[in-house]
This record gives C-alpha cells, sequence and structure tokens, in this order.
DNA sequence: AACACGGGGGT
DNA sequence: ACCCCAGTGTT
C-alpha cells in the first residue's frame, strides 16, 4: 500500500482523477481574478445550483471591477436579494472600491494584497491567487477539511483553530507545486462529488488505496466536528401601512441581520406577543402616535429558519384614512405600492410580498 | 476563542 | 431534528 505521506502521488492521484471527472462550470476555465473572485464569494456557503444563476446575472450586470466599484450598494444587495450571508454583497462592493483606490482598478496579484481585500479571507486570497495566477496556497475550505481528515485520518475538531492549523498545514504539504490552481479546484470537486459529507462514493475515489480512515472504517465517524450552540429565538411583527397608494418601508441598520436590507417598520419583541401586547409596546407607539384613524388586521404568520435563529413574523395590514397625516418622518420612506419590487428585501419579507 | 451572519438541501 | 455547504469580520 503507498503511503499517504507519499506527496507526490497524493497530487497526481489527485489531477489525474480531475482531469477524467471535472465538472464544467460557469467559471471554469477563466484565469480572469475578478470572475474567479465573484464566483468564489458567491459559492461560500452556497450550493452551486443556488449559485449559478447568481454568478450569471452578476457577470452580465458588473462585467468588471471597476463597474462594481461604481454601482450603488443598494443595486448591488438588489442583485444578491435571496442568496443570505448580504455582507458578502456589502464587502464585495467595498472591496471593489478598494481595488479602484489602492490598486488603480487593477485587480492586485499577490496573495497578501488579494488578503487585504474586504470580505476576502484565507480561503478566498488561496483561491484566487492560485486558481488566476498559479500561487502555490492551498485553499482550505469545508470540502477540503473533510477530505484530509478522512485521508490522514484526523480527529481533531474541524471547527477549532487547532484542527483548522492543522489541516491547512497538511493541505499544504500536499500541494502540487507546479499546478496549484488545478489542485485546489480538483480537492473541491473530489469533496462535491465523491468525499461528500454522507454516504462517500469510496469506491470512486482517487485515494482508496492509500485513504487512512478508509482502511480502518472511520470514514463515516470523520471529520469531527463540535456541536453549534443553539438558536435564538425572535419575534418580528411587521405593518404591511397602506395610506392611499403608498405603503411606508424602511432600511434596517445597525449591527442586526439584514444590515442594509429595506422591509416593513417592524416592532421586535422579546416573547410571542398578541395583538393587545403588541398595542402596549414601545415601538408600536412610537410608530403610530398620535393616535389615528386607521384599521389593522392580522394577515400573516410565518416561521423563518435560519442557521442561527428563527424569526417567528406575524403581518399587520394597516389602512390609515386618507384624511389623516402622512406618516413621513418617522424614519420610515413613502413609496408607490407598485414600486415595493425595485428594493432589496429578506426571503421574509419577500415570502409576504409575493402573497399581496 | 466565541460569536454573528441567510438560506437551501439532504437524511 | 440535525447536519452540511467553495468563510469572513467583529468582539
Amino acid at each position: 500500500m503507498k503511503n499517504p505521506d507519499n506527496n507526490l502521488s497524493i497530487s497526481t492521484l489527485l489531477l489525474r482523477w480531475y482531469d477524467v471527472h471535472k465538472r464544467d462550470l460557469p467559471w471554469r476555465g477563466t484565469h480572469d481574478p475578478y470572475a474567479i473572485w465573484i464566483s468564489e464569494i458567491i459559492l461560500q456557503q452556497t450550493r452551486i445550483q443556488q449559485g449559478w444563476d447568481y454568478f450569471v446575472r452578476f457577470m452580465r450586470r458588473f462585467p468588471d471591477v471597476v463597474s462594481l466599484a461604481q454601482a450603488h450598494e443598494d443595486d448591488v444587495l438588489k442583485l444578491w436579494q435571496g442568496l443570505g450571508y448580504y455582507s458578502r454583497a456589502r464587502n464585495l462592493h467595498a472591496a471593489a472600491q478598494q481595488v479602484v483606490d489602492r490598486f488603480g482598478g487593477q485587480f492586485p496579484r499577490t496573495y497578501s494584497d488579494i488578503l487585504s481585500l474586504k470580505g476576502i479571507g484565507e480561503y478566498t486570497a488561496a483561491a484566487i491567487a492560485s486558481i488566476a495566477y498559479n500561487e502555490p496556497y492551498a485553499a482550505v475550505d469545508g470540502n477540503v477539511f473533510r477530505v484530509l481528515s478522512r485521508l490522514f485520518d484526523i480527529d481533531t475538531p474541524i471547527n477549532t483553530p487547532v484542527g483548522k492549523k492543522q489541516i491547512t498545514a497538511v493541505a499544504q504539504s500536499i500541494l502540487h507545486p507546479r499546478f496549484p490552481g488545478l489542485h485546489n479546484q480538483a480537492m473541491m470537486d473530489l469533496g462535491a462529488m465523491v468525499c461528500t459529507p454522507a454516504q462517500p462514493e469510496c469506491v470512486e475515489c482517487p485515494f482508496q488505496e492509500i485513504c487512512l480512515a478508509l482502511a480502518r472504517n472511520k470514514v463515516a465517524d470523520l471529520p469531527v466536528k463540535n456541536r453549534l450552540k443553539t438558536v435564538r429565538n425572535r419575534y418580528f411583527h411587521y405593518f404591511h401601512i397602506r395610506y392611499g397608494d403608498k405603503v411606508y418601508i424602511r432600511k434596517r441598520i445597525g449591527r442586526d441581520i439584514w444590515k442594509n436590507l429595506y422591509e416593513f417598520p417592524l416592532v421586535e419583541t422579546d416573547a410571542p406577543a398578541d395583538f393587545a401586547a403588541l398595542q402596549d409596546s414601545d415601538g408600536f407607539k412610537q410608530l403610530f402616535s398620535p393616535v389615528m384613524q386607521m384599521t389593522i388586521r392580522h394577515t400573516m404568520h410565518l416561521k423563518h429558519v435560519l442557521s442561527h435563529q428563527v424569526i417567528y413574523a406575524d403581518f399587520y395590514q394597516v389602512d390609515i384614512d386618507p384624511a389623516e397625516q402622512s406618516l413621513q418622518g418617522r424614519g420610515l420612506i413613502e413609496i408607490p405600492g407598485y414600486r415595493l419590487g425595485e428594493y432589496a428585501v429578506s426571503r421574509l419579507v419577500h415570502k409576504y410580498i409575493e402573497t399581496i
């Protein structure tokens, strides 16, 4: 049996497999660092099937870094709507402006310069540097954690700094010295297609002769991961306020979820609240004082499950008497109802808007 | 080192 | 119910 420490054989086996099995993706075959960058950011924590169309649309709308830098953040977020982790879009936009300001609009060429851009961490910097410029940096993502923890039978929890350091060192040591870009992409494809989280296809694996976990019957036990803490429950009460043909929205600010996206005015309570309790809340009074002529009815309840919080959302439709004064001047934006679709909103708010 | 940040899909 | 996914920034 070959030794898994025989590094040349590992990357050679890997590239031989990749040459036959690599996937045909819209960002494959390019050495344009901008296109690689966009694809890498979109695919962070996102499945290819889900990200594919977003990538195509994004490249069509912002074909180069200068066009992205010149865009309005609202338009970038609108293009990102529905993808989640919206800081990716905000950082993408900010980083494009950094490229213009600090690198004269030319995408940086070195790992450390690439790493200095907003939203680009060690993984993405290594991916761009290796795929675009063939720089010898191992791109270590969730796939690589899984493949290498199995190949070398490493049971250090991978979601700890020690585990990450350990896998990264191994990844760097087996990186093909002449084809780091191909090697990195091959590792990702192998993790996505063969060395999958559940029911891996070990019989198809180029490493089946040298995989320590397979030899020791531990494939299903790896990688080891510490449990995340439980999710937080939140209670949102949205008000779809109608005033003639106008509605009111506002932009979320602060460090909370969905920053810079738009939504209906909302009151958050720290526990489930019926309408009577809601009326007593400070947020409600602030929104609707002074007392005005209006009708309110509860129209929808949605449970929105995210990775780290569960949001219980109630929607109320509020009709303000046209004789009343406009609600403008409370941080609200008054827009015609038919223009709602122009604003970037969360998936949760979108679910409601679809039903209007 | 721990936590925050979306959303979708698989078992 | 629980896990997974081409991670990064902040505290």
